[in-house]
DNA sequence: ATTATGATGTACT
DNA sequence: GTACATCATAATG
């Protein structure tokens, strides 16, 4: 079923961990793409790392200000893009980067925007630009809703809970290396 | 196996 | 001008 708004309304810490063994669905109008999140990072405003840091907003991280569920895409490194889920309250800018999934359903398809082979797919979704790429994700759902009826993108619970959640520091930051926000899990049970 | 590097656009000060 | 919530490829052991 359904994440609802109560879901990501929880503090972003309660939230990451807790989108691990969710599944992702992108509606790609050439068939539906699903994906398990199996690694996610956590962002909150007081965090100096965060776009969104000590409450500042600007043009690009105007979205992380909106209702929980709404979605944060941005460019980054020139060519790549990262995929966020708004947490918390309205006006507080937080959010959680999903960085990796599992390949379910649209594994021809994953395998085709990927150009890899369908049975290697596992390395080719484990990354932010990459899940994108492989999902190909509009940007234009950037600043959209989850819950709006319109979007292609959702994110459900399938029951697939995750045997065991490993912290550790986030990737690819220079600042806030101290907090350990990013999660992350290798197996499921209900996977498979 | 691990480490280094180049590609590439743009938001921001 | 600088920094960037990255990735693919090349070079090295």
């Amino acid at each position: 079923m359904e994440l609802d708004p109560n879901f990501f309304s929880q503090s972003t810490i309660e939230v990451a961990p807790q989108l691990l063994g969710k599944v992702l669905t992108y509606d790609h109008p050439d068939g539906r793409i699903t994906g398990v999140i199996n690694e996610v990072e956590a962002y909150t405003e007081d965090d100096p790392s965060c776009h969104a840091f000590n409450g500042r907003k600007t043009h690009r991280n105007a979205p992380m200000f909106g209702a929980p569920g709404t979605v944060y895409i941005y460019m980054i490194y020139g060519m790549y893009y990262c995929l966020n889920i708004v947490t918390e309250s309205k006006g507080r800018g937080c959010a959680v980067l999903i960085r990796s999934v599992i390949g379910l359903e649209g594994r021809t398809l994953l395998a085709k925007h990927r150009h890899c082979r369908e049975d290697r797919l596992d390395t080719y979704l484990n990354g932010p630009g990459k899940l994108m790429k492989g999902f190909q994700i509009p940007v234009d759902l950037n600043y959209s809703s989850l819950f709006d009826r319109e979007t292609p993108l959702s994110v459900a619970d399938y029951g697939i809970i995750p045997l065991q959640i490993f912290e550790s520091t986030r990737i690819g930051i220079s600042k806030g290396i101290d907090l350990k926000w990013r999660f992350y899990a290798h197996e499921f049970k209900g996977l498979d």
